[in-house]
Order: C-alpha cells, then sequence, then structure tokens
DNA sequence: ATGAAAGCGCTAACAT
DNA sequence: ATGTTAGCGCTTTCAT
C-alpha cells in the first residue's frame, strides 16, 4: 500500500487529489463543500486522498470565486498598551468562533501608518476592518464602505457617518470617579489628565465636570487641573505632585484619567510619606490587571475591555448578513471600589 | 471632464481601469509592477484611471499567479500578557517595513486552538508563522514547513528540528535573579514560581541553583519553593507569605518568577507592615511597564520583548530569501536593579 | 452521482 | 511600447 510521500514543498493542490482518488476536481470539491452531493465510498476515497497529498484548501482560489475572506483587519492605537490587547482578545475569541482571524495593526496615532495599513488590508480584501481611527472626522477609513469594506468604529461614535461603532460612555466613567469623591467628601480634587487631546479623555473631563455641577459645587473652586506634559513621562507624577503640594489650596484626592499614571503617583506619595488614603485619596481609570496589586489596592473605574472587543466583532461579522442594520454599542463603565480612596482628613495635614 | 462615480460596491478590477484609460490589462498590470516599460503619458493615464475608479489590486489574486503572501501568522500563548503583547509589536513594527501585517492568535496554550489557528493560516497560505508552541515536541506546527510554510520558534529552542528560533537564555535570567540576591548576602530564598510546568519557568529555575552551587551554597539549605497553584491566583501570595512566615527558618527574600506575582506579594507584604527592602527583599521577573511604578521600585530581570518581536520577524522574513540558512537568535536577559532588594537585616524581626 | 468547462483578477511570457 | 493570452486553484453551473 505504498502512498505517496506528502514531502512536497507545497499543499497539494486539488488536481492532485482529484487524480490521487481518481475522480474529477469538482467531485473534490464537492465532497469539502457539499459532501451529501457524493456517493459515501467516493468520499471516503477522496478524503483519504487528501489526507495522502496533505492538502488544504487555497483561500486565495476561492476568494477569487467570491468566497468571502476570513480575515478581519483591526487598527489600533497601540497593542502594547494593555487596553487594547485585551479588547483585542476579545474580538480575536469573538472572531474565532466564526471561524476568522484578526490582523492587528498598530498606528501609533500616526496617520501615514494608519493608511499604509488600510491600504494592505484593502489588497487584502479583508472581511472587514474595525478601527480607532487616529483621527475619526478624516482619514481614509472612511472611503473602505464605499468600496465595499464593512468597518466597525472603535471607541468612536459614528456621529453622521453611517456606521457600526462599539463605544464606552466616557461622560458616565467620569461622573463616576468623581462622583465617588464627591461622596467621600472631597472638596478640593486635582484632575491628572495624560493625554488630553484624545477624545475619550476629554469625555472624561466633561463628565468629571458634570459631576462637580451635579452636586450643585463649582468646578472652578473643586477642580484643579495638572497637565502631565510628554505623555507617559516617568517623571511628570511627581511634578504633579510638586504642583499640588505647593499650591495654597492642596487637594484630598487625585483623580488620575488612566492606572499607570495612578500608579506612578502612588509610588510618589509612598517616596514622601503621604498615607493613602490617609492624607489624600487617589482614583485611576482603566483596572488595569495590576490595579488590584498595588499598595493600596487602586479604586478605579473599569472599562469591559475584553467585551468591547467581543461587542466590535459581533458587529464586524453580522456586517455580512443580508438584513444588516449598523448599531452602535454602548457600554457602561464601572467603579470599581478599592483601598486607595476614603474620606478626606479632618485636619489636614501639609503634604 | 465628468469622471465616473468610484462608488461602486468593491474596488474596481484591473479590466475597468484598462477600459476607462484605453489601454489592455497587461499594460496597467506593468503600470504598476514595471513602470519603466511604460510610457510617461500612458502611465498618467492610467494612473489617473486608477485613482478614478478605486481601484485597489486584489492580493488573492496575485498570489495564486506566485507572489508571496504578505500576511505573516503569530501563534502565540496570549496576546493579553503584557510580554506577548510587546513581543506583538515587535514583530509588527519589522513586519511593516517590509510592506507586512501579522494576523495574531492567542492558543491559551490549548493544543485545539493551536490546532485550529494552523488549519486557518495555511489556508491563507501565509507567507510563514512565528509560534510559541503549546507542546514544543509536537503539534501541527511541526508538519508546516514540509508544506512549505516557514516556521520561527519563539522562546523555544529548535532541539533537534531544523528551524530558525527565537529566545532568551532563561538560565542566565534566573542565574542574575539569585546572583544578586546573594551578592546581598541573603542566604535564605523563597521561590515563588508560577506555571513551573513552563520550559522557560523551568530554565529560570535551574538558573536559580546554578547561582547557589556557583556561590559554593547549597541549594537545598539556601532555596524553599513556594508553589503557586491555581495559576494566576489572586490569593496564592498571601498563602505564600503565610507559608514563609511560618517556615521554621523564614526567609530574607522572595524570587518571584513574574513580576505580577511580585507586585502582589508586595501589596501583601505592605498591609502586613513588613518593610521592603528593611525587613525582606523581592525581585520579579519580566520588567513589565508598571515595575518601576510599584512601592518600592521593582527590581526584576528584564526580557528585551520588543527585540525578541522584531528579531523573529526578520528571521521569518529572511525565510524567503534564496539562500537562507537556519538560524536561533538567543538575547540575554538584564538585571534591572531597583529599591526592592538590599542586604538582609543584620537582626532579622519576625514577619 | 459525477464530469466538463467557464471564469474570478491577476502576472508574465510572448507577439506585434 | 503595448496587446494577447495562458493559467494560478478553486467553485459552480450545466451536462451526462
Amino acid at each position: 500500500m505504498a502512498q505517496p510521500r506528502p514531502e512536497r514543498k507545497r499543499p497539494g493542490s486539488i488536481r492532485q487529489v482529484a487524480e490521487l482518488a481518481g475522480v474529477s476536481i469538482g467531485t473534490v470539491s464537492n465532497v469539502m463543500n457539499s459532501p451529501h452531493l457524493v456517493a459515501e465510498a467516493t468520499r471516503l476515497r477522496v478524503e483519504e486522498a487528501i489526507r495522502a497529498t496533505g492538502f488544504v484548501r487555497n483561500a486565495a482560489a476561492r476568494q477569487l470565486r467570491g468566497i468571502p475572506s476570513t480575515v478581519v483587519g483591526c487598527v489600533l492605537l497601540d497593542l502594547s498598551n494593555t487596553f487594547f490587547a485585551e479588547v483585542a482578545r476579545g474580538i480575536e475569541d469573538r472572531l474565532a468562533e466564526d471561524g476568522c482571524v484578526a490582523v492587528l495593526c498598530s498606528t501609533d496615532v500616526k496617520q501615514e501608518r494608519e493608511r499604509h495599513f488600510l491600504r494592505i488590508l484593502q489588497e487584502t480584501r479583508v472581511r472587514g476592518v474595525i478601527i480607532n481611527p487616529v483621527d475619526p472626522d478624516g482619514g481614509d477609513f472612511t472611503e473602505l464602505p464605499d468600496r465595499g469594506t464593512p468597518v466597525v468604529l472603535l471607541d468612536n461614535r459614528s456621529d453622521h457617518r453611517q456606521l457600526c461603532a462599539v463605544t464606552v460612555d466616557n461622560v458616565a466613567g467620569g461622573m463616576a470617579s468623581c462622583g465617588h469623591l464627591l461622596d467621600l467628601g472631597h472638596r478640593r480634587i486635582a484632575l491628572l489628565c495624560a493625554d488630553a487631546d484624545v477624545r475619550s479623555v476629554m469625555d472624561r473631563a466633561e463628565g468629571v465636570r458634570k459631576a462637580v455641577l451635579a452636586g450643585g459645587l463649582d468646578p472652578d473652586r473643586v477642580l484643579f487641573e495638572i497637565p502631565l506634559d510628554p505623555p507617559r513621562n516617568r517623571g511628570s507624577a511627581d511634578a504633579a505632585i510638586e504642583q499640588a503640594v505647593t499650591d495654597p489650596e492642596p487637594p484630598t484626592a487625585f483623580l488620575c484619567f488612566n492606572d499607570t499614571v495612578a500608579a506612578t503617583l502612588l509610588a510618589g506619595l509612598h517616596r514622601r510619606g503621604v498615607a493613602v488614603p490617609g492624607d489624600v485619596s487617589v482614583i485611576g481609570y482603566d483596572d488595569v490587571t495590576f490595579a488590584g496589586a498595588l499598595f493600596p489596592p487602586l479604586t478605579t473605574v473599569r472599562q469591559p475591555k475584553y467585551e468591547i472587543g467581543r461587542a466590535a466583532a459581533e458587529l464586524l461579522l453580522s456586517e455580512s448578513e443580508p438584513d444588516h442594520l449598523h448599531r452602535e454599542v454602548v457600554f457602561a463603565p464601572e467603579l470599581v471600589v478599592r483601598q486607595s480612596t476614603g474620606a478626606p482628613p479632618e485636619h489636614p495635614r501639609a503634604l
């Protein structure tokens, strides 16, 4: 029973399988796509031949015949950012359920990179593109739908455009964060805002103000903004502390717009012997993995990252359905109270 | 000059471009692939037609003609693990330099998932696959090279197989970690090993023993293993502390096999009022982003994650070269001394 | 139940 | 310098 050795340098083609099984290529195709049309005996013979030749069907050839691609493009800002990494996992998992797979692209917020990736994705004729655009109001992605590539917006609303979108209610997140501090009795709050130009961050800031207003207080008295120059700069949290300390009316709480900033802040506070939450409270945003492992465990606002990813993939997949309607999914952020927040000290000591 | 409206539901085909420009499809192809063969005037006309039709070349059709795919498969254990996320960024960036793009797949260490992904990647006829296999000694990935899909191993040596591979010298990493503690004078060290079954972790453990031996000491007296059951279990660091404290000869240092465990440990120690590094030292592994933001900033062993990714992509890309030789790239881990380690206390107090 | 053949969009070899 | 054409691997009618 000498079988042909499968050691050819490429997967066998459908023709080789047909020859080996003594049938036509049409029949081989039917074995794979419409087995019920094929006689049992023939089917078995063909299946054996497939195994023997190491045949793997060629997606490119199928695609040319009109079968939709199984690859989906994802254009994110930065995969090494844990927010996006977890979103990506959600996308991946949902896609896998439908036998699809994701190409992940990080733009680093550069139009040029975004354009480059979108070009490749279009050439590949991906099933669709999930994108957190560099510029929500412009950029090449707006043309994709016209050219037949479905687009799902991530972390951006669709505005006037007619697209599917997945977002988190950042205004609500900002409100929850600030509301928590207000509830605890804080009336002087420092805002540490990194990446103040990004839409989601701006929304959070808006929510923060709203919370103050809702409490019948004056944002300009309560809030106290400390910009964090060079984004993600290590030293900047220290500078922020300095600025807070020297303020005539020092804050009793720090509201950070992401957990990394909060972590750096916490470390700086420790170093100066400032007790958290005894002397000051600290709240973060994101609920990254290590948030609970900090000291003290960080109170923060959780974004359902994984679910966001799943939802985006779900929407993308649904674009192929005949009766598809563009939808917008909005997730609610969730306040996670741990131990870095508490009531302001009754007798504030100098920081 | 009424231009045809580009609003067709798919990118124009090469034929439409040819018609609009009044040339043959061969000429259009030449404009894109061998512009020097085409007269200036014709070229301009064709380029204009490309723009007008919104034409984007079809990678599937090209692939069928033998042009290699621009997509590379990456099969990792878990993209939401920051180690892999950063490796992925390295891969992504290096691939982009050659106009390629990566499909990222997380196996969650499940053979079944790995098999599924490898099948799709083969069907897609990816340029090659970069893989951190679930089981280095078996699994479907071993067949890929025979079927013409180049494979680069990640975080695994190629052993007898003939493959390219990128690894970190984990034995050296373990030695560096333990050596540092030994140099500081520690003679009783608790080992917190998560995922003890994973190859890279086993290698680190080996390095740790080697360091002790190299110092002329007895591993069985110095080392003190605390297994962390349910991998990544939150509570387990606390249990570890408990176990360490109640030991007749309590450790003066904790050596953790990853930073997340170290972070949890640090938090637990703080809670008990144990000073780090005053009472005990703590060392991590990986140097994740937040390691420097912990309190105290964590001494750890850095893996050049991004560079590992770049190297893997580099190797994968080089597989297409005619005179390719399989290579193995080994990176050296680097000890990053911060403030969680110090000399053991002269008069150890009870933890 | 199976086979024959057209054609998806493109490249490259050949012809003009 | 440009056009013509075969064929990559497959799916899908249409015949048989």
